[in-house]
DNA sequence: GGAATTCTTAAAAATATCTTAACTTTGCGG
DNA sequence: CCGCAAAGTTAAGATATTTTTAAGAATTCC
């Protein structure tokens, strides 16, 4: 049996071999959390901190301008019921020039149609009460959006459009292509190749994958997560049984080669 | 996915050539139940029993501090609407210190908003009534969790590609490159290479190879590890009767040699 | 409300990996 | 030179993991 299969061209370069740009901001951002219940914001503060993001603090809307304006700030989680809503559409347009993700934090029990219209100028939000994990998911899964946007500051102003070798995802369009040719993904399909194309030659396991995609803690086998690389594997690869992109580490997960 | 590897656990050093002390947790964690309705309490005890762990309970905040102060504990289960509330906190309190996962149990029916603020220090939740084999899925899914976190906070993390003259290994990519040539290695191959290279120059006995990797406590089965040493040899060196990279130590063990 | 698509689940088939045990080589002291 | 002990080799059988299939649920789209 050949022991010696070749995997394709992995950097080995010391500089390149640490985490992509993003990565390193997904786990390492400031967050401001802007809620009027402070026991609450203290709660989610200590949430946050304990992922390692660094958190500011606002209690209504007049606060969180400030706090907009004297740091840079990578998300904004935002508690949609506050006494002073005007806060909230201020903060809103701030978002609209400075375009970091917000979050938005709702109670189900609050007025569906209010919340649908102030969510819109939102990324995605969350109903009370939610999973910790959960909040945690989402804020991570909007850092490497917009991560890879280009759009928070700092990093150089990378492309809208993940490539590797003869695949390209554009992540505004939603579209894949593959050498060309336009290639049509469902839903979790596009999340798990986004997630994988936007962390080249990082291993994820099938579980981490699920809590990425899902934002769901995983239980019951998870073999639901590779039946749905394969299926991703039958759309971008010429021999699913040979993949030259979507490979599987044995006993550890899956990864998109860097190459 | 049985063994789900992170690459951390190879940080450790010559004298806790050992597990490290959160390995074996997942499979053989101290939970605390905390539940003033000691029927639930006892059913969860002989759910989670069943699942090879050991189980302490409590019956409200005063004894489950008194259980976390006399007991190494792994995870604490955590009904969230006991009589004496305050009992609670002191529990949130301890954890802050120690950093213990908790998952809380509340009830659907329970204020929303309260559930949301108190369980904000927790890890995760469960509603009542709850699906058993969901609260062990998420049991074990903390526990990996923490896990992790524990190695990574224990050792100091290492740098994300060892190297040793020709041989570089990527630990995120899980890849290996030989003078810049990548080689597969099966997961057992790729854990052995790591707790070597993560240590050069240091030795370690088949056994405590054997401890490292395969998370058991060996029993005659030394040759096993040869075997395995000999197949990564055969991936790394040129010629694998004059080893470079993979030296054995007469009568004590095997090293990678420091280059 | 029904058709089409997508997702999940479970179980089989296909592979890859691990272990075992018997055998071979090597180093070293007598 | 012989024999013991430690290390190395090999290959086949046992295990474990991944892939494939397929069918039923769930969802989405008219």
């Amino acid at each position: 049996m050949p022991y010696n299969t070749t995997q394709a061209e992995g950097g080995c370069a010391v500089e390149n071999a640490k985490m992509p740009a993003g990565y390193a901001r997904v786990d390492n951002a400031r967050i401001l959390v802007v809620d009027d219940d402070r026991e609450i914001a203290m709660a989610i503060e200590k949430l946050l901190a304990r992922e390692g993001y660094e958190v500011i603090k606002a209690y209504d809307g007049m606060q969180a301008l400030e706090a907009l304006a004297g740091n840079q700030v990578h998300l904004i989680l935002l508690d949609i019921m506050m006494p002073k809503l005007d806060g909230l559409s201020a903060t809103m347009k701030i978002r609209e020039s400075r375009n970091i993700p917000i979050i938005i934090i709702s109670a189900k029990s609050e007025d569906s149609d209010k919340i649908l219209g102030l969510s819109m100028g939102a990324d995605d939000y969350v109903t009370k009460p939610f999973n910790p994990q959960e909040l945690v998911a989402r804020v991570k899964s909007q850092l490497r959006r917009y991560m890879h946007l280009g759009d928070i500051a700092n990093g150089p102003k990378s492309a809208s459009v993940l490539r590797t070798g003869g695949l390209c995802l554009d992540t505004e369009a939603k579209q894949l292509t593959v050498d060309g040719e336009p290639v049509k993904l469902t839903a979790k399909e596009y999340k798990i190749l986004e997630l994988l194309m936007s962390n080249p030659g990082v291993v994820f396991s099938a579980e981490q994958i699920y809590e990425a995609v899902w934002k769901e803690v995983p239980y019951s086998v998870e073999n639901t997560v590779m039946v749905h690389i394969r299926r991703i594997r039958e759309k971008i690869e010429i021999n699913p049984k040979e993949p030259k992109y979507l490979k599987v580490v044995w006993g550890i997960g899956y990864k998109i080669e860097k190459i």
